[in-house]
DNA sequence: TGCATTTATGTGCATTAACGTATATATATG
DNA sequence: CATATATATACGTTAATGCACATAAATGCA
């Protein structure tokens, strides 16, 4: 068993820890803003006042929600004169879970076959 | 435009809002954890004496979050002895992550076209 | 221009939840 | 009955949430 072979298997479990973006998750963890996605998902970009008119929560909070998201890359935003935009942001959105999935699957294959039995 | 259409795209973002898992994404938005995660998918099954003197956490606290990962189908455990085993879910932790990926691809390309250009 | 209105964000506060440390308890082993 | 392993509990600290209000910025109208 050679040194490359153990670095090889911690390179690719670090990768995973890299992409596993705590605030990724944390971001998702939240019911409110989960339904703040379902809703710009079936709605369409929409302006804040809109978005909080259905939500429960007050407008300042879901201000923070969306910025929240923002900052997580699940949204992106637009100032058009006071309004200011929101929208899920598609492909990248789509692209890092898809990324993070992959890299577990391949530190599953690679590093702990074993653990799929 | 038919009631049915506009169905099917409401149940299409509520599954995606069931499958969102909220204790799952909060799971792995701890940064402990996911050093968890990865010193057992590069060391296999272990008991919890020997996870906590590879963490700066005390025992106890790794204690709560080994099983907080076993609540969220991350990992699972075997009692044998005194000694209590945990290991990576493999395949159904795999299988959680790809269904939600699949759920939100779907949901993007039903639900919202527009925003993946 | 001046001022009220609308939209969004910032701030202070209380409440709740999570984490870490330390300690105590439970369970099994020798 | 002492020891080892794991879990439960109490406590302090920190962070997140929601509400209410204040501020900022843009708009509309007198």
């Amino acid at each position: 068993m050679g040194t490359e072979k153990t670095q090889s298997r911690t390179q690719i479990a670090e990768k995973l820890v890299e992409a596993v973006d705590s605030k990724f998750f944390k971001t998702l963890s939240e019911p409110v803003r989960v339904q703040i996605l379902k809703y710009l998902m079936l709605n369409g970009r929409a302006d804040i006042q809109t978005i909080a008119e259905n939500m429960p929560q007050d407008r300042s909070v879901v201000s923070r929600h969306l910025n929240l998201m923002q900052e997580a890359g699940i949204l992106v935003c637009q100032k058009e004169n006071r309004h200011m935009f929101y929208d899920v942001n598609g492909q990248p959105f789509i692209e890092k879970l898809v990324d993070i999935t992959e890299k577990i699957k391949k530190c599953m294959n690679e590093c702990c076959p074993d653990c799929c039995k």
